[in-house]
DNA sequence: TCTTTTTGATTGATCCGTCAGTCAATCATT
DNA sequence: AATGATTGACTGACGGATCAATCAAAAAGA
């Protein structure tokens, strides 16, 4: 073992631990003990590298935004259109990196601290302002006026949360994709109802679920336009 | 104190101390003693009536099902349109006597343990169910088609509850009534799209919140009908 | 009516295990 | 030797569960 520089190196594998840990046990059931066992290192270390606890629990979950962040990051840069980057904020939050079963617990345990911790709290209006933020900006390149957009900002937040919320509590695994293109779906079609344009549906690179029986292409409403 | 009959006084008394308990002091912070003085009762007749923590919560959390079962049958009964049907649906989620800050709080307890806990995942199997066939049923009496009344209702229960998660985690507490008319105008913006005609959207029996900045009247889309 | 018995309701001390946090010692590299 | 990394025994506190004992209302019997 390298005798320096093993900060960083526990820090990542104390915090994966403690999500790995949360999904095995239960949030309430999590132990210091157990985080640094999955870690591979001692029971002290936790706690000379975290403090306390509170603090590795704390650090866990800012991890599941950071990580989140990236995610939607990384699918806005590689998008050119409005259309495009608004796809990219609904499936960034349904890419496979985010629905894996470990950080689905995370997130619902970080969700249950919300009302009672200022900590989560904060997280949480962060995470909110900057997902109303970047749909509020998509949504005024497609051409929608400022309080429409901001209206639909808010619930297309809605719908994702919502779409998240039945995925991680049906279990539905092979769902992923479906769920983020029924969010899609519904986006578009809220959106045509606003600007009165229908408009083509960016095509998705994701190949269809097998046993997807809906044709994938969005259900243009039949209207003639405003 | 009457010698006998007192069981069913004590488990109520001991299931609400608990919802209260855990909005007290988070889930993971409730012991057994804590939920008996609330109820006023000794901390060995928590046991003697549920046999331990676990079915005490267990037993709270089948109360937060029942609860909001009566709100919506209640409402239900009262409707008589299909249309006041599934506004009865949607307002029955957002009901005041549902939106108290202790029921939020074991509401989101709820959820974290559904991924882990069979008999959580069992509820939330029940709930999800019941408020599908409902809503189906609903959809269906509005003149869907089978498949797009089977679509369109999990997309409502995806905008409920994702709009309840918004409600509980931002404490906007006077937001009740605006989180529940913004979820059903959605609704019907998308159920329009769907059978093409506009509909009247039943008056709401509720009075405006009075910092309600939003338009009461749904926002008609501008569509002359099918 | 008065006494005795029965039985459900209720208590709280106690046991047992667990866990968070501390700390002094050890290890390994420079 | 010096220094950061690492360990794990130890402690104090706490919580869940158990259980023997107490209480009081009701039922049975005299």
């Amino acid at each position: 073992m390298a005798r320096t520089g093993m900060e960083p190196v526990r820090r990542r594998a104390l915090i994966g631990a403690a999500i790995e840990a949360i999904h095995a046990e239960g949030y309430c059931g999590v132990t210091v003990a157990e985080i640094a066992r999955r870690a591979g290192v001692s029971y002290g270390l936790a706690h000379h590298y975290f403090g306390s606890k509170e603090q590795l629990l704390a650090a866990a979950m800012r991890h599941l935004f950071r990580l989140l962040g990236e995610e939607v990051v990384t699918r806005l840069r590689q998008a050119e259109t409005a259309e495009a980057r608004l796809s990219a904020l609904v499936r960034g939050n349904f890419a496979r990196s985010q629905l894996q079963p470990s950080l689905i617990s995370a997130w619902l345990a970080f969700y249950m601290q919300v009302p009672a911790s200022p900590a989560a709290a904060h997280l949480w209006r962060i995470y909110q302002r900057r997902l109303g933020s970047n749909l509020r900006s998509v949504l005024l390149q497609l051409g929608l006026e400022r309080e429409a957009a901001q209206d639909l900002a808010q619930l297309i937040a809605v719908l994702i949360d919502g779409q998240w919320l039945h995925y991680a509590l049906s279990g539905e695994h092979p769902g992923a994709e479906a769920a983020a293109s029924t969010v899609e779906r519904s986006i578009w079609m809220l959106i045509e109802n606003r600007t009165g344009q229908a408009r083509a549906v960016p095509d998705q690179e994701w190949q269809p679920a097998a046993d997807q029986g809906r044709p994938r292409g969005h259900r243009v409403v039949g209207r003639g336009g405003g």
